[in-house]
DNA sequence: ATTCTGGGTTGTTATTACGAACCTAGCATG
DNA sequence: CATGCTAGGTTCGTAATAACAACCCAGAAT
C-alpha cells in the first residue's frame, strides 16, 4: 500500500485505490458486507494466507473501513471481530459497480451470484448515474471533467 | 493476476477483480477514460515502470477492456494505441463509485478533482441505486442476497 | 497439568514490482 | 548509405509482497 500512485494523489480514484487497490481488500469488504466478521470466516471464505489477512484487516481498520469490536462466545475467551464502519458500508457502491460489470462483461456459467435489493421492499436495484433532478443518465453519456477546465477544453493530455 | 481468488469464482465481484484488482489497472482505465491512448501518455501520467505498464496493457487487451489500434503521426512510423472498448467504457460506474467514495471518505486538501457530468447537458450526475421504477434507494438500505436463498434467511455465513 | 481452539506471529520461499540499461523499426538528415 | 532520433517497448538485476508452513499464546474445558 505504497503512497505513491502515479504523480497525482489529487485524484480521488487514486486515494480510494490506496486503500482498496489490491487483490484482497475489496473481497474482505464484500464478505463483511455479506455478514462475516471474524478472522476465520474471512480466512475460510477467501482461502487467503493468514498473515496477509491480518495485514489487510489492520490496514482496513487503520483507514476506518472496518472497526474492531470485542465479543465473547459462551465458554470462550474474549476475542476481536471486525465490523464495517459507516464509510465501509458506503463501499456498497463500489461492490455494486464491480458486481454489475462482472455480471455483464465477464459472465460465469454459474448462477447470477448476488443480486442487490432494497432491504425494505425487496425490489431489485441497479447502479445508475442520476442528475440532481433524478433523471437517469446512461454511463456511455457520462464524462469527467476538471472543475476549473471549463474554458480551456482543447488540450488532449489531462495534467 | 492469478485465477484463484478465494474459493469462489462464482462471485462477479471476484471475476471483475481478477481483471482489475491490482494497483494500476483501474488507474490505466481512468486515464483512458480521460482521453489518453498511448504508452508514453500512461507512463508519464502514472509514473509507472514500463514493463509493468506493458504487462497491464496486454492484460487489459486480453480481457477486452482495451483494444489496440494502429495510428500514424505525420513523419512517424505506424504505432499502436489503446482504445477503451464498450465493456471498458462501462467501467465508468466503477470509477464513479471509487471517486465518490474517495471524495466523501478520504478528502484531499486539494481541489475536488474530477466531477462527473452528463456529456449532453453538462448536469452533474451521481451514482445511485435505483429500482426498475426509478426510485432512488440509499446505499445503507441496500442488501445483497443470493437469488435462491430467499426462504432460508437465517444462516450467518454465506457459502 | 494437559489439551483444545481461535486468532494470530515468525520464519522461508516463490511472485511480482521496480529502475535502469538496452533493443528496434522506421523516418529524416547529411 | 551510414548515422542518429524517437516511441514503444524488452531484458536484465534487485527490492518488496505474497504464499505456505510452523510455531505461539491466552484462556476454557477436561
Amino acid at each position: 500500500m505504497s503512497s505513491v500512485l502515479g504523480t497525482d494523489q489529487f485524484c480521488s480514484v487514486a486515494r480510494s485505490l490506496e486503500v482498496l487497490g489490491d487483490k484482497w481488500s475489496l473481497l474482505i469488504v464484500r464478505q463483511a458486507f455479506f455478514g462475516e466478521t471474524r478472522f476465520s470466516q474471512f480466512r475460510d471464505s477467501l482461502g487467503m494466507a493468514k498473515n496477509v489477512l491480518a495485514d489487510r484487516l489492520a490496514t482496513l481498520v487503520s483507514f476506518g473501513v472496518l472497526a474492531p469490536r470485542a465479543y465473547r462466545e459462551d465458554g470462550e475467551r474474549e476475542r476481536e471481530e471486525y465490523i464495517l464502519t459507516a464509510p465501509g458500508r458506503e463501499l456498497v457502491y463500489v461492490l455494486g459497480a464491480l458486481s454489475g460489470w462482472g455480471d455483464r462483461h465477464r459472465p460465469s456459467d454459474h448462477s447470477p451470484t448476488r443480486i442487490y435489493q432494497d432491504g425494505e421492499t425487496g425490489e431489485r436495484v441497479e447502479l445508475q448515474f442520476v442528475t440532481a433532478a433524478g433523471r437517469v443518465v446512461h454511463g456511455t453519456d457520462v464524462v469527467a471533467t476538471e472543475p476549473l477546465e471549463r474554458a480551456a477544453a482543447g488540450s488532449s493530455a489531462p495534467r
